[in-house]
DNA sequence: TAGATTGTTAATCGATTAACAATC
DNA sequence: TAGATTGTTAATCGATTAACAATC
């Protein structure tokens, strides 16, 4: 156990822990080791074991990890022990595949608004969500007190929406403009870029 | 200039320069510093400088880096200069957005095929191309002879499908399900999964 | 008990940063 | 020339791995 600041790294290993477990949990399974959860997902056992007491002692020396505790433990570490409100700016082909994206139950996330600025958009309805108009966009985060936002909108306005998500009290925006998106140091910020993913295998082709 | 083996880490920033880049260069920009482009990207510019430095001598003392003549280094480096076939296997939501997607242009990526196994989409067309059943999809593969696949199809039949697209001869593969694909070490694999983005950012929260 | 696996330490390995001579 | 900025070295910092005592 350890009180310190938590590299980010390991943090961003947590959540892929957590998914491989949660497969492990969908077939009954109730125990795991830090060797077999490492083969399935290309991870040295010896770096989950490290990165997992960083949190506490929640294995068993001669048997492993109990799935379902760790689950819990993993889920109330990264606050995923609780469904977060997410809205979508943009509402493109990727942000329309994304409103309609069926992938967040269980996770965590929910979308709860969709916006864009076309007027042929607005007023539309995707997944049972209308989509607002971005011009109340900020009234609407703040009402609801949102604070994660998936942006999916043209590179040429993504630091423009960025900054009104922030000044609305946004904290976690996941980007999907292939732009990056300068935000304060207290706003997180996530790059999704398809092209920007491909770019870095062909290297080895 | 360093003929050994590049570190992975390395690779994976060179296409975020090469973003940057391009949007300077679209600007109309015809220099840069590694200073400018540190502050655009959220890098230090000792760091971009050690990147560069690893092919090459690219910039000039006092003056910086030329940027289209950094721009073809890079996309050289990479292998974007010139267009790969992409294929997409799965028509859901996802990998219909991204069927639709028309951000792959200028970076080195053309969509040239469409795969499902629902009978209902294939047949269909998307962005004028139309969805092949995932039958026949092997041959295809090995007769255009494609590298590159994005994999959008659900969890449970992740694994499969990427096994079919190794043995057609795929060597990089980008995948949007949520689960941790295995292949031989000479493939290389990207995994996007929303869910896994966002829980990395709700630790902070 | 015997076997297995954790949590943790120390050693190794790799990445980043600071600083500056070289030079445009 | 004077100012600016690279490429590179050395120092620092951080992450990963190997190994094993502890213990279930």
């Amino acid at each position: 156990m350890n009180a310190d600041k938590i590299p980010d790294i390991i943090i961003g290993r947590l959540p892929i822990y957590l998914r491989a477990l949660q497969r492990l949990a969908e077939k009954g399974t109730q125990t795991t080791s830090s060797q077999e959860l490492g083969e399935m997902i290309g991870i040295s056992a010896a770096q989950i074991r490290k990165d997992i007491s960083q949190f506490g002692e929640f294995g068993k020396q001669g048997t492993g990890y109990s799935i379902p505790f760790l689950i819990e433990r993993l889920q109330t570490i990264l606050k995923v022990n609780r469904v977060w409100d997410v809205i979508i700016v943009g509402m493109g082909d990727i942000g329309h595949g994304l409103a309609r994206y069926n992938g967040f139950g269980n996770r965590g996330f929910q979308v709860t608004m969709l916006f864009d600025n076309d007027p042929d958009k607005v007023g539309q309805t995707i997944n049972d969500l209308e989509v607002f108009s971005i011009s109340g966009m900020t009234e609407k985060i703040k009402h609801n007190k949102v604070k994660i936002a998936i942006v999916s909108v043209p590179a040429a306005v993504a630091q423009t929406v960025t900054d009104q998500l922030v000044k609305a009290g946004v904290k976690a925006i996941l980007n999907y403009a292939p732009i990056h998106l300068n935000v304060p140091k207290d706003v997180q910020v996530q790059h999704i870029d398809p092209a920007t993913h491909l770019q870095r295998m062909t290297y080895y082709l």
